[in-house]
RNA sequence: UGGGGUAUGGUGUAAUUGGCAGCACGAGUGAUUCUGGUUCACUUAGUCAAGGUUCGAGUCCUUGUACCCCAACCA
C-alpha cells in the first residue's frame, strides 16, 4: 500500500448506496458490477477511474465484476481493441470474473423487442433520420408524433421481421419505443431501439443487419447478467428514466439493476476523448495508441507509469458527482511516490560533457588505471543490493553540471571549485577546453586521492555530489524526453473538436547519451532513476532506448525560475 | 427556450449529518542528505452570492449567480 491512507475517503456516495442496499437486503446482499467499454479504441486514463470504481466496489463488498464489451455498433469496433482492453485491465491489476459481450444477448433482445411490439410499446418508423430528429422537437418545444406511431401491432411485427430478414436498405427503417413525444426529457421521446446497419460485426459476423442502440442494449444486458449496481458516468443521467422504463416493461429474470452516475475523470494537459485520441493515431500525429505521449493505459505503461500509481491516483481523486479537472501534477506525484520506492538508481548523462582528470595515474604500459566502486542500487530499498561501477581518468558528466561562470546559488562544478563525483573522489576543475565557437568541449580537473570513496580524510565538505560515467566503460543510449502532449489546459479536451492546442513538438530525442554499463542489464519495461534527471523507462521493444517517465522535483529549476531566468 | 445535475484554498477532496473547516497536490521558508532526489518542520490560502431560521449553518429554508449534461439510426 503506497497510498496515503489518511487522505483517502473511507466511503463515497456509490459505496454508501451499495452499503444501504445491503443493509436493507435489496439485492439479498449481492453486489455485482460491470465494466462496459465499447471496443472501438484503447482504454485511457479516464477509463482507469471507471475500472477502479467498477472493480473496486465489487471488491470492497465481496461481489463480482464482469467485463462486458458493449459491441452494438459494428462500424467502429474491432478485435484489436478487445485484446488491448483485456490486457490493460489485467495490467492495472484487476481480473474480470467473466468476459462477456452485449452481442451475446442479441437474440434475447430481439425476442423482447417483438414482445414490446406486440404490446403496442414499440413501432417501426419508416421516416429518415433528419425527419425523426426534427419531429423530436427542442428543449421546451413539443415533439411531433410520427405518422407511423399508431400502426397496428401485427403490422409492426410483420415489418420488424422483414427488417431482420434484411428486406430493407440501411437506414431506411428503425424500431422506436412508443413512450411520449411530449416528455420534457428528450430521451423519452420515442427513442430508437434498432437500426439497420450492414457491417461485419467482429463477433456475430453477418448474422444480423439489425443492431440495438446503447439504450436498448445496456440495461437489458445488465439485467440478464444479474448486475445490481450499474455504475456509469454523469452524461447518462438523463438516460436513467429510459433505462428504468425498458426494465419495467420486460419479464426480467431477476432483480432490477440500479444505475448510479459519477463524474468522469479529466486531467489538465490531457485529452480524454476517445474520438480525438483516435484522430491523433489515424492522422499519424503519434506513433500509435501506445505512443508514450498518449494518455492511454498502454501509452502510460510504455512510458513507465506503474499500475499501482494509477490505481492510487484514481482512488485518491474519489468518486463524486462534481465535474472537475485535477492537475496532471497530482498524477505525477503518485508516480514519483511509487517510483521513488521501487526504481533502482543508475548514473547516466543525457547531454555528455567530457571531464578529464589530469593527475589520474597510469599503469606501467601507459593505460589509465581503472577502479571499481560499489554503489547502492536503491537507498530506499536495501534489498536491491549494490553494483560495481568502473571509474577512470576520462569521464562524462552532465553538461549542465558545469558552469564556466556559475550563477548565484549554483553548487555544481565550475573553475576552481571542488565537488564530489558520487561514490568516487573529490575533483577540482582547473581548465576549460573550447572549440572555435566558444562552446565548452572538455573540462579538465584534478582529483584528490585522499577522498577515495567520496569521503575526505580531513573531513572537509563539498556542496555538490555529481553523477558521472566512465568514458571507457560507458554504453551509448537514446533518451526521449516528453513534454506534456498539450501545451495549454486543453480546453474542451473531453468534448471539443479542434486539435489545434496540440503540442506536436512534445518530444525531444537525445541520441549519444552515456549510461553506465550496469544499465545494459536493465530489463525491457523496467523503470530506473537516472540520478537527478528523472525516472526513465527502458523501452520494451528497443534496446538502449529510454523514455522519461517523469522528472524529479527540481529545486534548481525553481531557483532559476525565481531569478527570472 | 424546457428538463436534469453540481458548487468548500490556485487544484483535487473530507467534515461524525446542525457543533473547532481537515488532508493531499502546488507554492514558499528552514533543517537533514554522497542524487538540488528522499525525509522532516513550519508557512500560505477556502465554504458561489445575498437574506433567513438557530445559542450555533459548509450542512436547514428563501431568492439569485455560475458551470456541466440532454434535441446521433454514437456509447
Amino acid at each position: 500500500m503506497t497510498s496515503p491512507e489518511t487522505a483517502v475517503p473511507a466511503s463515497d456516495f456509490v459505496r454508501d448506496t451499495v452499503r444501504r442496499d445491503n443493509e436493507q437486503g435489496t439485492y439479498g446482499g449481492r453486489v455485482q458490477t460491470r465494466f462496459p467499454p465499447e471496443p472501438n479504441g484503447y482504454l485511457h486514463i479516464g477509463h482507469a477511474k471507471a475500472i477502479t470504481v467498477d472493480f473496486g466496489v465489487a471488491e470492497d463488498f465481496d461481489g463480482t465484476c464482469k467485463l462486458r464489451f458493449d459491441d452494438t455498433n459494428p462500424q467502429t469496433e474491432d478485435e484489436e481493441y478487445v485484446a488491448s482492453i483485456i490486457e490493460d485491465i489485467r495490467w492495472l491489476g484487476y481480473t474480470p470474473d467473466e468476459i462477456v459481450y452485449a452481442s451475446d444477448y442479441f437474440e434475447q433482445l430481439y425476442a423482447w423487442a417483438e414482445q414490446l411490439v406486440e404490446r403496442g410499446l414499440a413501432y417501426v418508423d419508416e421516416q429518415d433520420s433528419e425527419t425523426i430528429s426534427a419531429q423530436r422537437g427542442g428543449y421546451g418545444q413539443p415533439g411531433i408524433e410520427s405518422p407511423f406511431r399508431d400502426t397496428a401491432p401485427e403490422e409492426n411485427l410483420r415489418k420488424l421481421r422483414a427488417m431482420r430478414a434484411g428486406e430493407f436498405p440501411d437506414g431506411s427503417r428503425v424500431l422506436r419505443a412508443r413512450i411520449d413525444m411530449q416528455h420534457e426529457n428528450m430521451q423519452l421521446r420515442d427513442p430508437i431501439m434498432y437500426r439497420i446497419r450492414r457491417g461485419h460485426h467482429h463477433r456475430t459476423g453477418d448474422a444480423w443487419c439489425l443492431y440495438p442502440t446503447y439504450d436498448w442494449a445496456h440495461g437489458q444486458s445488465d439485467a440478464l447478467e444479474g448486475v445490481t449496481h450499474s455504475l456509469c458516468t454523469l452524461e447518462f443521467e438523463s438516460h436513467r428514466p429510459l433505462y428504468n422504463w425498458f426494465l419495467q416493461q420486460l419479464p426480467l429474470p431477476g432483480d432490477t439493476p440500479k444505475q448510479l452516475e459519477f463524474a468522469r475523470l479529466e486531467l489538465t494537459h490531457t485529452v480524454t476523448s476517445k474520438r480525438r485520441l483516435a484522430k491523433l493515431v489515424h492522422d499519424g500525429l503519434v506513433d500509435g495508441w501506445d505512443d508514450p505521449r498518449m494518455p492511454t493505459i498502454s501509452g502510460l505503461r510504455r512510458r513507465g507509469y506503474p499500475a499501482a500509481a494509477i490505481r492510487d491516483f484514481c482512488r485518491y481523486v474519489g468518486v463524486n458527482r462534481t465535474n472537475s479537472r485535477p492537475g496532471i501534477e497530482l498524477l505525477e506525484s503518485f508516480v514519483r511516490r511509487e517510483l521513488n520506492r521501487t526504481a533502482q538508481r543508475r548514473m547516466a548523462v543525457i547531454r555528455p560533457l567530457k571531464l578529464v582528470i589530469t593527475n589520474w595515474p597510469t599503469r606501467p604500459d601507459g593505460s589509465p588505471v581503472v577502479e571499481y566502486f560499489a554503489v547502492v542500487n536503491n537507498p530506499e530499498n536495501e534489498a536491491d543490493g549494490t553494483r560495481e561501477v568502473a571509474f577512470s581518468g576520462e569521464l562524462y558528466i552532465e553538461r549542465e553540471d558545469f558552469a564556466e561562470v556559475p550563477p548565484p546559488k549554483y553548487f555544481r562544478l565550475s573553475p576552481g571549485r571542488e565537488v564530489r563525483l558520487r561514490g568516487a573522489y573529490f575533483v577540482t576543475a582547473t581548465e576549460v577546453v573550447k572549440d572555435e565557437d566558444g562552446t565548452v568541449t572538455e573540462v579538465r580537473c584534478t582529483y584528490d586521492p585522499q577522498t577515495r570513496g567520496g569521503t575526505a580524510a580531513d573531513g572537509r565538505k563539498v556542496k555538490s555530489t555529481m553523477h558521472w560515467v566512465s568514458a571507457q566503460h560507458a554504453v551509448d543510449a537514446t533518451a526521449v524526453l516528453y513534454d506534456r502532449l498539450f501545451s495549454a489546459e486543453a480546453p474542451g479536451a473531453a468534448t471539443g473538436e479542434p486539435l489545434d492546442d496540440l503540442n506536436t513538438d512534445s518530444r525531444e530525442v537525445l541520441t549519444g547519451c552515456k549510461v553506465e554499463a550496469a544499465l545494459a542489464d536493465t530489463a525491457p519495461g523496467q523503470v530506473v532513476q537516472f540520478e537527478r534527471l528523472g525516472y526513465f523507462a527502458h523501452d520494451p521493444r528497443t534496446p538502449m532506448l529510454f523514455h522519461r517517465t517523469v522528472g524529479l522535483r527540481d529545486e534548481w529549476a525553481a531557483i532559476q525560475k525565481r531569478q527570472g531566468k
